[in-house]
DNA sequence: CGCCAGGTTGATTTCGCTCAAGCAATGTGG
DNA sequence: CCACATTGCTTGAGCGAAATCAACCTGGCG
């Protein structure tokens, strides 16, 4: 059928078929992509592809996490941003046509597709609205990235923790029986130090410091919110408060 | 013919033509969004859009200065981006269909098209490759916003003021008589603090250590560089040399 | 048990911010 | 034409937040 790590059935399948981009395709279209598209499987430490890689393609997480960082000649690193089940990497190279400007770690046991550059360009031109659907994607990016940036300028690391917070909430959060909050962070204090721009040792003062004043509590990758609005006190003045609409 | 500050005729004209997005276009488009589209005048200090507006269109400057804002809640603010002649203002907010992230502030006296969302949708449907157009320079201007907020929370001010010339340079940099490196800013102190992420006052104490050291000389606006190759010096080990390839 | 990676804490330093004053260029009104 | 505000930029002194360097936990695992 396949060899242990490739697999060539079912990538584009479930709730994968949920995304923007794919949705515009028809049933045709799907089961052509599911024959073509290779899928296979990575472990953590892994990297799908490097900084300054030429662009060949691009990569659907059908199930997994992926880190996408950028790194300086020093050990520094940032991270840019995380990929879960169901996010595409690679777009923004391949659509700019420039090489890749981060590199793609796997964080978490991953199963991933690669779609050929060809491929994309042939279905586009088939389907304007696959266009469409990439530039809405891009263009919410490039608003995040902005926001981002704008944050970290202007506001203190206790704020862009609670920011930090807040976004983590939308994707990993859940409500306790109890009425509090708790976020099931899937990241190491390392990597969340890299996405807030920060350093690991700084992190741990912040959050034992918001520990002390009752905001929050942390266990692990554990963090239980009490009350949300006191994060979102910690928020500089009229900074947007809900960043994911 | 028009009003003192609307006119009708030749916004599209000349060097505008030579942009990317308006490339794909042929002359019959050409004419017709020349009939179509609303050119106005602007003078300095006033603002063709605002943070949180809704977005009715794009803008293209037919002629001038213009700075992209981000403002929090006290006074302080970030230069999102720089926009002259010939670039386009409000795509990121059209294509993603959220409101303005940043205000349109004019910096220098500037004539401004402005073209519905309607009439961008409608020459969209009917030339594919203007989707290809903003995909490129979207996905483009994503990876620029990635470099910058890598660079601003991994490298040190005065490497910052480094890159941020050499950026300059692309646009506004010239060779003087005698091979050294001119760039005529076009913009304040402030403006220029405020692209890095950075106080004004420590952009004044960078700037002057720097010309201590011999790196370059300021006066008012204008930049002289001596040695480029001393600029790439201060850049981190490994920080992307030519960020504008 | 010892080892090791990830995380926390402590001590110290440094970089950039804050607040405040000075200065040059430009504008304004008498 | 001069006195005086205003604006943009630079400089200084002091402070504070975060980085750095280094030690020390802690839990998982051979």
């Amino acid at each position: 059928m396949a060899s242990a790590s490739y697999r060539r059935r079912q990538c584009f399948a479930g709730p994968l078929l949920a995304e923007p981009e794919w949705r515009v395709l028809d049933r045709s279209e799907i089961d052509w992509l599911n024959a073509i598209v290779m899928c296979r499987a990575y472990a953590p430490g892994q990297c799908i592809f490097h900084e300054g890689d030429a662009c060949q393609g691009l990569y659907i997480i059908c199930e997994g996490l992926v880190a996408l960082r950028k790194h300086d000649g020093a050990g520094a690193s940032v991270l840019i941003r995380l990929a879960e089940t169901g996010d595409i990497l690679g777009y923004r190279s391949l659509l700019a046509e420039e090489p890749y400007q981060t590199t793609a770690e796997v964080l978490k046991p991953s199963r991933v597709g690669f779609v050929a550059t060809t491929i994309v360009h042939e279905l586009i031109a088939r389907k304007p609205d696959l266009a469409f659907a990439f530039l809405r994607r891009v263009c919410h990016d490039l608003g995040e990235a902005q926001e981002r940036f704008h944050l970290t300028v202007t506001q203190s690391l206790r704020a862009r923790v609670a920011y930090f917070l807040l976004l983590m909430k939308e994707d990993y959060g859940t409500e306790t029986p109890d009425g509090s909050l708790l976020i099931e962070l899937p990241i190491s204090r390392r990597d969340m130090a890299e996405m807030i721009g920060v350093r690991s040792e700084s992190l741990s003062r912040t959050i034992r410091q918001m520990t002390d004043d009752g905001i929050l509590a942390f266990s692990g990758h554990r963090a239980w919110i009490g009350n949300t609005d006191r994060l979102l006190d910690e928020l500089g003045p009229h900074v947007e408060r809900h960043p994911m609409t």
